[in-house]
DNA sequence: AGAAAATCTTGACAGTTGTCCAAGATCCTC
DNA sequence: GAGGATCTTGGACAACTGTCAAGATTTTCT
């Protein structure tokens, strides 16, 4: 029912978006491989099926580019953080699951974790990066505060700390983590898990 | 006692060291207010009384320049830091000075902060800082131990969580003090100060 | 098929970067 | 104060950066 322009216009548009994201895509990987002091147009590009002149075809400059990327990063960080949070039925369970799900995006997610502790601290300098840094940041807290409510829930007791502090704990505890598992550190995995369902079951809920 | 050579060679050294120092402080300076991302070497000699070409009279290359400012850097930090650990008589009294403590120096040294938190993530991609960076980080982490053991001991308790745990969730809770306080946040010192009480009391001491 | 629109490549540009070096300035010793 | 060691300057260099535009190529529509 749509008109032929409509049709055109739109089909247009997706392949727009289609190609930025691919064009994002490589942008992203490049950014984990050397982060964002380090990374250049040119070595975009490289990573990408296409010529360096193409991204300023589909991306006013630099920042709009890396501003993109910092989206799409985040899209897949809630696809990939909401799998973890689980309906089970007993507060250990979920603990343990959820100490599992954190070791395993750690382990497996390596690079783009330390991605996004790069760019929330280029943030820091960088005004143009600090709405979506934020917005990341919030949907993060967001997600750690439904697992605390659900296993609060669960216990049948009442988180005991704000959302922001049980965030701010568990990010800490992340960063620690990876740090120490890039620097080769076998006990990394083991020590968040244990670290994540000490947390839980002392801090949050007391 | 010393010969003329020595006491010669001794001072060369000694204004040779001083220098270097003079020189990190510019560097670190610039850092602070720029970032590892955008401070160039020539913007660092802008920040100090010399031309850029001095740079490589007293550093071999730019790596060597930073890295010696990390560790200019550390100093800097115990020496901040100890004046938080504090022989308190009672629990109460210690909790409340660190808390203190911590929100001082999150507002005074907002910037070097953020160059600390800036360059532990540079660490993680540029082999050549992480060593001195885990220094700095295993040093920080004592401080909070010592704060930790004091505590308990004041309490008449023991810890009930590891030396890596209790660092990685009082950092986490700062770095994020951090960010909503650089955002302009006028309640990150106050949430930082109940949360670091808190944390004390539920976390590290149940 | 052929015109029109879109997509993409290539090369150039101006500015910046780290690095190096020759020459000058400054300091110290005799 | 001369002479030599030490320190500092300023410019040159090649490599790299983001940006841009003209032209080649492909796709789309009639």
């Amino acid at each position: 029912m749509t008109k032929p322009a409509d049709r055109i216009s739109r089909r247009q548009v997706d392949k727009f978006e289609e190609r930025r994201r691919q064009l994002a895509d490589a942008a992203l990987q490049t950014l984990s491989e050397l982060g964002y002091a380090r990374t250049s147009l040119r070595e975009i590009a490289q990573n990408s099926e296409f010529s360096h002149g193409v991204l300023h075809y589909y991306f006013r400059d630099k920042v709009e580019l890396i501003t993109y990327c910092v989206r799409q990063y985040k899209a897949r960080c809630v696809l990939r953080y909401d799998g973890i949070v689980h309906d089970a039925e007993e507060p250990d369970a979920l603990a343990r699951d959820f100490a599992e799900g954190l070791a395993a995006t750690l382990v497996e997610d390596a690079l783009l974790h330390r991605l996004w502790y790069d760019l929330r601290s280029q943030s820091l300098f960088e005004e143009s990066f600090r709405a979506d840094v934020a917005d990341i940041d919030e949907s993060l807290e967001r997600m750690i505060w439904r697992v605390v409510g659900r296993y609060a829930e669960l216990a049948g007791i009442e988180p005991t700390c704000s959302s922001s502090m049980a965030y701010a704990t568990f990010d800490g505890l992340f960063q620690q983590a990876l740090l120490r598992h890039l620097a080769g550190s076998e006990l990394a995995t083991d020590d968040l898990k244990a670290g994540a369902r000490h947390l839980l079951s002392h801090l949050v809920c007391a």
